[in-house]
DNA sequence: CACATGATCGCCT
DNA sequence: GGCGATCATGTGG
């Protein structure tokens, strides 16, 4: 039985939400019935108005930020380069715009062997998320997170954010997260966790 | 309305 | 390591 994370989980520190969600599924049920999913390996914190490298910084409202501004647990998807999307969670209670971006995954269910989602714009794409999805409740029927695996302090690794080359003082902070440890060896149980 | 740019990727050297 | 693709979004006039 899956069990979806509750909706404090969204709302606590992102630096803390976007560590604890290495390890977990990430479910789409794409338009056509295909359930696609995945297990989270790296991800991203943007922390908000104060936080350069954020869409919301200095509390910008534009249309594309809006989702940002409501309670912890929606998904904020947004379109760049042109080609590509990525999917983001939204974190901490409405009004504190803060997310984390999820940039890799292991695929899981339901996807091609052999397709890539190690990238924001790829995962996006394996599992069939583009603005459709913008905004949606993360535990929700159509999309949602469940717990799987849990990974110790040891196997994760912290590094500076990628692409912010814009964000000023915020270029080094250490907000990108990653499972260190080799999935294949994780393998084992993430077979027995699954279904 | 016009323009500049980007939370990326894949291909090139 | 560099660069082009390709367009939504934000900003300014």
């Amino acid at each position: 039985m899956e069990k979806r994370l509750p909706k404090e989980f969204f709302l606590q520190d992102t630096i803390e939400v976007a560590v604890q969600l290495l390890g977990k599924e990430l479910v789409h049920v794409h338009p056509d019935g295909r359930r696609l999913s995945g297990i989270i390996t790296e991800t991203e914190a943007y922390l908000g108005a104060d936080d350069p490298a954020c869409h919301s910084f200095g509390y910008r409202r534009t249309d594309r930020t809006r989702i940002l501004y409501q309670p912890g647990g929606l998904a904020y998807i947004y379109f760049i380069y042109g080609m590509h999307h990525c999917l983001n969670v939204v974190t901490r209670p409405a009004e504190e715009p803060e997310a984390v971006l999820i940039r890799g995954l292991h695929p899981l269910r339901g996807l091609d062997p052999g397709i890539k989602t190690d990238g924001p714009g790829k995962l996006c794409r394996a599992l069939g998320l583009s603005r459709d999805q913008n905004g949606l409740d993360l535990r929700g029927d159509q999309l949602y997170l469940s717990e799987n695996t849990t990974f110790s302090d040891e196997e994760i690794e912290s590094s500076p954010r990628v692409g912010i080359d814009y964000a000023e003082d915020a270029i080094e902070w250490p907000l990108r997260f990653r499972v260190r440890t080799s999935l294949a060896t994780k393998n084992q149980s993430l077979k027995s966790a699954k279904r």
